[in-house]
DNA sequence: TTAAAAAATCATTTCCAGTGATAAAAGCGC
DNA sequence: GCGCTTTTATCACTGGAAATGATTTTTTAA
């Protein structure tokens, strides 16, 4: 059973007539007939009364509902694919939860708005989590840092962050290498983009032994450190955010640990669909030197 | 876009495998390759990640939501084609009024008990209206009276019926010419089987201007010829089902005029759905003779 | 009954799904 | 890295059927 089939035999019983639906569809009447009887062939039974008007008989009218409902299927789905044509369906992200508490409230906000027939699914993981799963196409796109990819994954440059040092105490100057050893650091798992900064933290100091607690929640991580349960290595913006509901003390660090760049990570662009197109369209203007969470706003 | 190149698709989704879909799919593996190969040319877009195990890119998920959902439509429409498949789907059938006050609700009752996936649809109306819609393919089967048809028309007999007088005072005889002529008849609006039956019963009595009010429902038919006011002709077993609400004197009537018969009317077979298909096979043991509303009852 | 319109039939062309063999590419073990 | 295996892409070819245009048959309306 051909979609061709079906699109004729629905232009048929919508017209009346075999010749009608013939120049509606940009063909001739003896292609409609011989669809039409493949079909009857097939089903082995009468779809149409040959009457003027012509109209559809009962088994006819049981097929005319599958015929309505896959052909308006197959144009729903051509029509998502073409270019100038509005994205529909669910855009699936994927983000370290640093920049999905700082950087993608205002940003989804905005997307959502502007393109309401989207949906969004927001993942949170780790770089490595999500870069895989970008790779294994079950995220359209993900905030990531730090990280080396092969080939068929793209990278794209989005926020530039600068990381701190971050304390529940005051904090004056860097701690020398016996403190930093006597101190657990508060971290993502295994996999996390900022964890290896802090390993580059640790080697540059010589401190063998880091004691490093591994939290799934960034939650949970600010509060602790608040707590004084030890320190962080977080995004100064980040901090920023939690500076409301926690009392944290900051310390900058020297450039060469502290900038990291978050990066949009997706496969290379022929595989993109139209949502994704659209979201891509929209970071465009989001410059990793010039950080701005509207680029979806309302103008 | 072709079903069978949607099917392929999905099948080399689902076994990760370009070569695997082939197999499953009973065809060659370059078959599959130039199927998936025609789609990203249509749809402009890359679909699959020739990995192992292959992987939908965001625009081949997106497209597998509808090729998933079009090739399990198209199973469907092809499985309820299937003779020996369980119709489902809706039956819409077509009754006079007195039919289906009497007949049929033990009849779809059993029907609707014996193919749960089946939805009926009653319509009543007059026997030519009804016979219309049959004709129209707007009803897959309809029971009428007394009708000549045309041959795409079929009709076969499933009740015998008697029809009386009916009245709300006793009868003792058939009223003379004067009481008739001044007497009121109740009747449904013309195309009625039975309407027929009276106007034949008035030229045998040699009445010239029959006075017929002319109602559109049956209760309101029966409750007025109840309160006096005028007579009516029903089929014998009607009458009886509205003895217990109401008071009413039947008066038999000469064979000539009493005998009707009703009638299933459907097109020619190979225009039936299966569930009309089913409907008839369940018919089959109902003889005009013999009515049994059991048809379809558990055994 | 006849003229007009519509569907069926038929011969022909064109296109493409499916096949099998082979080349290229990707994964895997060492 | 290097070869070995597995998997996909490419290619030439064939059969079948979709599409076409001309013609006949049927249906409908005048």
């Amino acid at each position: 059973m051909l979609i061709r089939s079906l699109e004729i035999f629905r232009a048929v019983v919508d017209t009346g007539s075999f010749s009608a639906a013939a120049e509606r569809l940009h063909t001739v009447q003896s292609n409609v007939t011989a669809h039409v009887k493949k079909l009857e062939t097939e089903l082995d039974a009468r779809l149409l009364e040959r009457r003027t008007p012509v109209v559809a008989t009962p088994a006819g009218h049981q097929l005319l509902s599958y015929a309505r409902r896959i052909v308006e299927l197959h144009d729903d789905a051509v029509a998502r694919f073409h270019p100038q044509a509005d994205p529909a369906g669910e855009l699936r992200l994927g983000s370290m939860e640093t920049t999905a508490a700082v950087h993608l409230p205002g940003l989804l906000a905005g997307f959502s708005r502007r393109w309401p027939q989207l949906a969004v699914h927001l993942r949170t993981g780790t770089s490595s989590e999500l870069l895989e799963a970008v790779r294994a196409g079950q995220l359209d796109a993900a905030f990531v840092a730090g990280e080396k990819v092969g080939d068929e994954v793209r990278l794209r440059p989005v926020f530039e962050e600068r990381l701190v040092l971050v304390s529940g105490r005051p904090l004056k100057a860097m701690p020398d290498r016996v403190t930093l050893a006597q101190t657990p650091f508060l971290a993502f798992r295994q996999g996390c983009g900022y964890r290896h900064s802090i390993e580059k933290l640790f080697a540059e100091q010589r401190v063998p032994a880091p004691r490093i607690h591994e939290f799934g929640s960034l939650d949970a991580i600010v509060g602790c450190v608040a707590a004084g349960m030890g320190l962080a290595l977080l995004p100064e913006s980040t901090v920023r955010q939690y500076r409301q509901r926690f009392e944290l003390h900051t310390l900058a660090l020297p450039p060469a640990f502290a900038a990291v760049t978050t990066q949009l990570a997706t496969l290379q662009r022929p595989s993109w669909s139209r949502a994704l197109e659209v979201f891509m369209e929209g970071m465009e203007g989001m410059e990793a030197e010039r950080p701005r969470d509207g680029a979806f706003a309302v103008a």
